[in-house]
DNA sequence: ACCTGAACACCGTTCAAGT
DNA sequence: ACCTGAACACCGTTCAAGT
């Protein structure tokens, strides 16, 4: 037994006798809680409340405040799906597995603050890499190759949508209309004249926000696809 | 004066007559802490004693902790390099920042936790995106490419790197050596042998972890550089 | 085996008061 | 104009004590 990588997925889980409590409500309650109140609205004494306990009594179930976390971060990738990549051909299913990642996250923003704090290491996470592994294998990618097409697409998706949802975040919720984004803007691109320009005019074009953002995530999903097919012939 | 995304660089600075304490000391300060102590290190508390003064005085400068996170950001962005695209080469320009990002987050792991929570609004930031919307233009993008492949090289740089940094922070500091990372996924990948073995197996083949995770990134790199070139030609 | 409340060592932020 | 300390309303976590 030497050194672990400290998470929840490598402690032994409670016996679960589930006599009363048990993990699995409180990770729904933890879901809960941060799907209404975000990352800030969790707190023991809260997650507690909500389930009619005192909050200390949630450490008998869980180590820290960090497994808990884990434990809902969890929940999330299993809510991501993979199709399978023999039938509509690897790419269409990859592409779709895309797009179901940035739903789940989207519909879950408090994992943009998670995915640079926690490792994935819950059976979730792992089974989805497993499957996303076998439709590039499919797809006729060998050896390294597999993670490598694994990391990047994975990728590409995290860094689309962690920052939509900061930019979601920071506008607390209200929708804001077109003026007052050009009125942003104004003030802090006063020094970029070009971009500013360009931000304005695209504003001006485009109403639709969640169109744009659809349309850019999908850009570059095709891009990135189009390079690996690209390797694949090479 | 409509409706406002709250942001530091909406609203007009401290005209900075700089007596003794200013805004410049501070986010040097920030930085430090950050750097040292991590995303929980940083306190309005700390920051006081680090500047001599009591924790309340940094709100004279600062409307608030996530607005001195603004500034700290701002910084990162500032580290990052961004070659004149005219004389490599856009590619060549482009894959340089590429790697100079990845470089910057890693020395500053804590931006991993801000970049799902604060917009980059900051005039590094800004400058930024400024310089690769030139280095698109002259590869031969137009219109609404230009932004969507700057959303999508970014997107892949953030997704990287930000688990990348969960993994290092979930090690704690210290290194892992091959024997206890087996024993780790042994524990949490029990229940898919594919991936397991896989695992092992690269982990016999390859002993130096960060030659493989930059090995994976400069693949990804080029899968995303060569779908951005197939979309030019097309 | 499970749950409790008190207690400890922290937080961010407000605000009246100082110079 | 700038800085202060006290105070408020919270935190996560530990632990002895209860059933």
């Amino acid at each position: 037994m030497s050194k672990q990588i400290s998470s929840v997925w490598t402690r032994e889980p409670r016996p679960a006798r589930t006599p009363g409590r048990s993990r699995e409500e409180i990770v729904r309650a933890t879901l809960d809680l941060l799907d209404t109140e975000g990352l800030d609205g969790l707190s023991m004494r809260k997650l507690g409340a909500r389930l009619g306990s005192g909050a200390t009594t949630i450490y008998w179930y869980v180590e820290n405040k960090d497994e808990l976390l884990e434990l809902a971060y969890n929940e999330v990738w299993g809510e991501i799906v993979l199709p399978d990549p023999e039938e509509p051909g690897w790419r269409e299913a990859v592409s779709a597995f895309a797009h179901s990642m940035r739903a789940a996250m989207l519909r879950h923003p408090w994992v943009g603050s998670l995915i640079g704090r926690l490792p994935a290491l819950g059976p979730n996470a792992l089974s989805l890499a497993d499957r996303l592994r076998k439709a590039f294998t499919l797809a006729g990618f060998k050896g390294l190759d597999i993670d490598y097409a694994n990391a990047a697409l994975t990728a590409y998706v995290f860094g689309m949508v962690i920052p939509e949802i900061a930019w979601e975040a920071s506008m607390g919720g209200e929708e804001l209309d077109q003026e007052s984004m050009n009125e942003t803007f104004q003030k802090v691109a006063k020094d970029f004249p070009d971009l500013l320009e360009r931000v304005v005019e695209v504003n001006a074009k485009i109403s639709d926000t969640d169109a744009l953002r659809e349309t850019s995530f999908a850009f570059g999903l095709a891009t990135m696809l189009d390079g690996l097919e690209a390797r694949l012939r090479a």
